[in-house]
DNA sequence: ATCTTGACAGACG
DNA sequence: TCGTCTGCCAAGA
């Protein structure tokens, strides 16, 4: 989460912090960290992620709830299944009430 | 060192 | 309302 690691470092801290049972934006995160505009970035940083375990990048999606990043994930539907079973409702690659389960870092992290 | 790419977002036509 | 284009910043080739 130290800016030593770079730019995508911090948005993997963010992913992580991410409480099970909730999503995000790339848009939430990049302004999260200060760069409103590089919802980008955010979405490269977790192109990177997918071959980290520890980032759990399934609960990140753009800013309509849906699962963009899905095709990283295999190619299958394993990324709506992972939200389904931390109690995100999927449906076709959208997330059912995103603005309920909407988690965002700036409002809920300090 | 330069060009291209990238799981987005917002503005414009 | 929908489709298209630009803006943004970092990393890989």
């Amino acid at each position: 989460m130290n800016k030593d690691q770079g730019f995508f470092e911090r948005v993997y801290g963010v992913c992580r912090l991410i409480p099970k049972g909730r999503v995000t934006s790339y848009g939430a995160i990049a302004k999260y960290l200060g760069s409103a505009r590089s919802s980008r970035m955010v979405g490269w940083a977790m192109n990177s992620s997918k071959s980290m375990e520890d980032i759990p990048a399934h609960r990140v999606v753009n800013r309509n709830g849906v699962l963009t990043g899905k095709s990283h994930f295999g190619g299958t539907d394993a990324m709506q299944q992972l939200l389904e079973e931390e109690g995100v409702p999927v449906k076709n690659l959208q997330v059912q009430d995103f603005e309920k389960f909407f988690w965002d870092p700036m409002k809920e992290l300090p």
